[in-house]
RNA sequence: GCGGCUGUAGUCUAGCGGUUAGGACUGAAGCUUCCCAAGCUUUAAGCCCGGGUUCAAAUCCCGGCAGCCGCACCA
C-alpha cells in the first residue's frame, strides 16, 4: 500500500494532520484529530491496564524540562549529540568522529577542539571530493531551553521519559515497600531535535513515549509472572543470526536472551501488541547488534512491525543495567542504593591497622593525629611483619615502629548489603504503535475503505441511525445513542444521507458495529445491529443494544449468543 | 543537513503567461417508505508564503516553508 493514502485518510477523517498549517507547518511535529486523540487515548490506557494494573508498576508524571546535570549525568549531553564537519569546497557534511577512525581510540568521545586538531594534524579531507574540512561542530539532539530570568539556568526538554523515573527511585523504592523488583511507568512527550524528520509520524520532533523503569536486584533479573508465560514462543530474531523458534524459557537458558525478566517483558510487549491490533504475521523481535546499542544498554530487543516503510522499530526493551543509576548516584551524591537483608545476618570479618595512640604520642607529639590517619588507612597486608613504616607527614617523613600500631580483626554483624539496582527498560513509541495499528488495519476493496479496528481501539463503538429521520425513528435511535453514553461508550449518531453511506462513514474509521432503528423498531422494540468486517446484521431488542456493543467491544466475539445472524442461519 | 522531484478546496485532480481557475469525491441544507458511498435540488470550499520579471503570473525566475525520494542521521 502507499502509505500516502492512508495519511490522506487520516487527514480526511481527522486522525493526524500537519501542525500548524496555516503558517506554512513545521517539520516533525503534527496535531492529533479528534479521532486520533481518541485511539491514542485507547492505546494508553491499554498499556496502563498492562503496566500499572496487571503488573502493579507505579505511575509517575515527571517534567518535561529538566536541569542540565540531569543529562549531564545520563550522558545525553555528550553522547546525544554528533560531531559534523562541513567539506568548504562541496558542502557535505561528515560525521567528524567517523572521519577519525583509526586516528584515536575512541573519537566519540574527544571535545570538538581534540577531535579538530587530530583532524588538522592528520591533513583529514572531504572523502567526497577532497576539499577542506570546517572544524566540527556539535549538534546536540536535545532542545535548549532557559528556566528563570537574569542568571537563568540552562535547561533542556527531555529526550526520553525515562530520567524522571531514575532520579525518584528512593521515592518509588520506598512507595513499593521496599522490595525488589520494583518498577514505575510514564505516559507522556519527548523531544528529540531530529536532523530530517520525515516519514509521517514515524519521525517527529516532539513524540509520545510509554516507558517503564524496572528496577532489579543484579543478579535476580526475574519477573513472579515468568513462570505463567514461558512456554510461549515468539517471532525472535536473535543477533547472531539463529533462527529462533524457541520457548522463552529454552531462550532465556541458552542465553539468546539474558535473563527472565527480559523475557518477561518481551512476552508483554507481544501480548500488547496483539491487544492493540497488529497483525501477528507482521510483527518480530530483533536483537540489537552490539554496535547498535544506544550508550546506556547492555542489551536491547527491539518489537519491530512490518509497514510500507519497512520494518519499524516501535519498542524498546533495553537491560541499562546499572548506568543511569550509577551514574545519578555519582553526579548528585545521593543514596540511590537499594538494601537487602541478608537471610541470616552475616559476621562480616575485616582486618584493618590500628594505631596506638598512647605510644605514638610521647614520641611524634603534634603530628600524632595525621600520622595516626595515614596509618588507619593502610592496607594491613603493607604493615604486617614490618618492625617500622615510612609515613610522610608535611613532606617530613617519619619512621613509625611497630610498637606504634597493631593489625587488629574486627567482626561486625550486617543485616544485608546495599546496592545499585539494574534497570529494565521496556519503552514504547506511541505515535509509530498508532501509526503501524492503522496500517495493518488499513483494507481496500474497489476504492472502498475499512479499518478494521479491534473493538478496544476503535474512537467510536458503535453508529447509531434512524433508517430515516422521521416517525418516530429518529427520536427512538437518539434514546438508544443517549443509553450508549451514559454507559460510557463512545457512539456516533447519524441520520443524513443514505443508510449505506452512514455505514460506509463508520467502516472507514472503524467503527465495529452500526445499530439501525427502522420501522419494525417503532412496533416491536427491536433494531438492527450491523458487523463492520462481516457485513452481518442482527436483530436484537433495544434493551439487549448495551449488552451486544459491550461484547463487541472486548472483540472476543462478534456479539453474545453465538454472535450475528448469517446468511447461512436465517437458511437463505 | 546535502542533492533530485513536487506543492491548485477536506481528498484526488484539470490548467502549461490573458480562464468568471474546471471537474470528481467529500462536507452542509433539503427532497426521496432509504439496509450497505443510489438519484435529484441548493450550497460551501482552492492556486503554500514572500519577492522579482511582464501590460498581464496558478503558470516564468529567486528565496523561504512543507512534502516525497536518495545520501547522511536515527543516541
Amino acid at each position: 500500500m502507499d502509505p500516502q493514502e492512508l495519511l490522506s485518510l487520516c487527514r480526511r477523517r481527522g486522525f493526524l494532520w500537519p501542525a500548524y498549517d496555516i503558517y506554512g507547518g513545521l517539520a516533525g511535529f503534527y496535531d492529533y484529530g479528534p479521532l486520533g486523540s481518541l485511539l491514542k487515548n485507547n492505546i494508553e490506557s491499554h498499556w496502563r491496564k498492562l503496566y500499572v494494573f496487571e503488573e502493579g508498576l507505579h505511575e509517575l508524571v515527571c517534567p518535561i524540562i529538566a536541569p542540565e546535570p540531569v543529562f549531564k549525568a545520563s550522558g545525553h549531553l555528550d553522547a546525544f549529540a554528533d560531531m559534523y564537519a562541513e567539506c568548504r569546497q562541496c558542502g557535505e557534511s561528515h560525521r567528524a568522529d567517523h572521519l577519525a577512525d583509526g586516528l584515536h581510540e575512541n573519537p566519540a568521545a574527544l571535545s570538538e577542539e581534540e577531535l579538530g586538531r587530530i583532524l588538522e594534524e592528520n591533513a583529514v579531507k572531504c572523502p567526497a571530493c577532497k576539499g577542506d574540512l570546517s572544524p566540527p561542530r556539535r549538534f546536540n539532539l536535545m532542545f535548549k531551553t532557559s528556566v528563570g530570568a537574569g542568571s537563568a539556568k540552562a535547561g533542556y526538554m527531555r529526550p526520553e521519559t525515562a530520567q524522571g523515573m531514575f532520579v525518584n527511585f528512593p521515592q518509588i523504592y520506598r512507595h513499593g515497600r521496599e522490595k525488589l523488583p520494583v518498577g514505575a511507568v510514564q505516559i507522556g512527550r519527548a523531544f528529540r531535535n531530529e536532523i530530517s524528520p520525515r516519514q509521517g509520524v514515524l519521525r517527529l520532533r516532539e513524540f509520545s513515549q510509554m516507558e517503564a523503569e524496572v528496577f532489579f536486584h543484579p543478579e535476580r533479573k526475574t519477573w513472579p509472572r515468568f513462570d505463567k508465560v514461558k512456554h510461549e514462543v515468539l517471532p525472535l530474531v536473535p543477533n547472531d543470526g539463529s533462527p529462533a523458534a524457541l520457548s522463552l524459557a529454552e531462550a532465556v537458558s541458552s542465553k539468546v536472551i539474558a535473563n527472565e525478566a527480559l523475557a518477561y517483558f518481551i512476552w508483554l510487549t507481544h501480548r500488547f501488541a496483539i491487544d492493540v491490533g497488529l497483525d501477528p504475521e507482521r510483527i518480530r523481535f530483533r536483537q540489537h547488534e552490539k554496535d547498535e546499542m544506544a550508550h546506556y544498554a547492555a542489551e536491547c530487543w527491539d518489537l519491530e512491525a512490518e509497514t510500507a516503510y519497512g520494518w519499524v522499530e516501535l519498542v524498546g526493551i533495553a537491560d541499562r543495567g546499572c548506568y543511569d543509576v550509577q551514574a545519578h548516584l555519582k553526579h548528585s551524591g545521593a543514596d540511590l542504593t537499594a538494601f537487602e537483608r541478608f537471610d541470616e545476618p552475616r559476621e562480616v570479618v575485616s582486618e584493618e591497622v590500628k594505631p596506638k595512640y598512647d605510644a605514638m604520642g610521647g614520641q611524634f607529639k603534634g603530628k600524632t593525629k595525621a600520622l595516626a590517619e595515614r596509618l588507619s588507612a593502610l592496607a594491613p597486608d603493607v604493615v604486617r611483619g614490618k618492625s617500622e613504616i615510612v609515613v610522610e607527614v608535611d613532606d617530613e617523613r617519619f619512621a613509625v615502629p611497630s610498637t606504634c600500631f597493631e593489625v587488629v580483626t574486627r567482626t561486625e554483624k550486617a543485616a544485608g548489603e546495599k546496592f545499585v539496582p539494574h534497570v529494565i527498560e521496556p519503552s514504547y513509541g506511541v505515535d509509530r504503535i498508532l501509526y503501524s495499528v492503522l496500517e495493518h488495519a488499513y483494507r481496500k476493496k474497489d476504492d472502498y475503505l475499512t479499518l478494521t479496528l479491534r473493538g478496544i481501539m476503535a474512537p467510536i463503538k458503535a453508529g447509531v441511525f434512524p433508517l430515516m429521520p422521521k416517525d418516530s425513528m429518529d427520536r427512538i435511535a437518539l434514546e438508544v445513542y443517549d443509553v450508549l453514553v451514559a454507559e460510557g461508550i463512545s457512539a456516533h449518531y447519524d441520520e443524513s444521507g443514505s443508510i449505506g453511506r452512514r455505514y460506509a462513514r463508520m467502516d472507514e474509521v472503524g467503527t465495529p458495529c452500526c445499530i439501525t432503528v427502522d420501522h419494525q423498531t417503532v412496533e416491536d422494540g427491536t433494531v438492527t445491529i450491523r458487523d463492520r468486517d462481516s457485513k452481518e446484521q442482527a436483530r436484537i431488542g433495544v434493551d439487549e443494544v448495551v449488552r451486544w456493543v459491550r461484547s463487541v467491544v472486548k472483540g472476543d466475539s462478534p456479539g453474545p449468543d453465538g454472535g450475528f445472524e448469517t446468511a447461512e442461519k436465517r437458511g437463505n
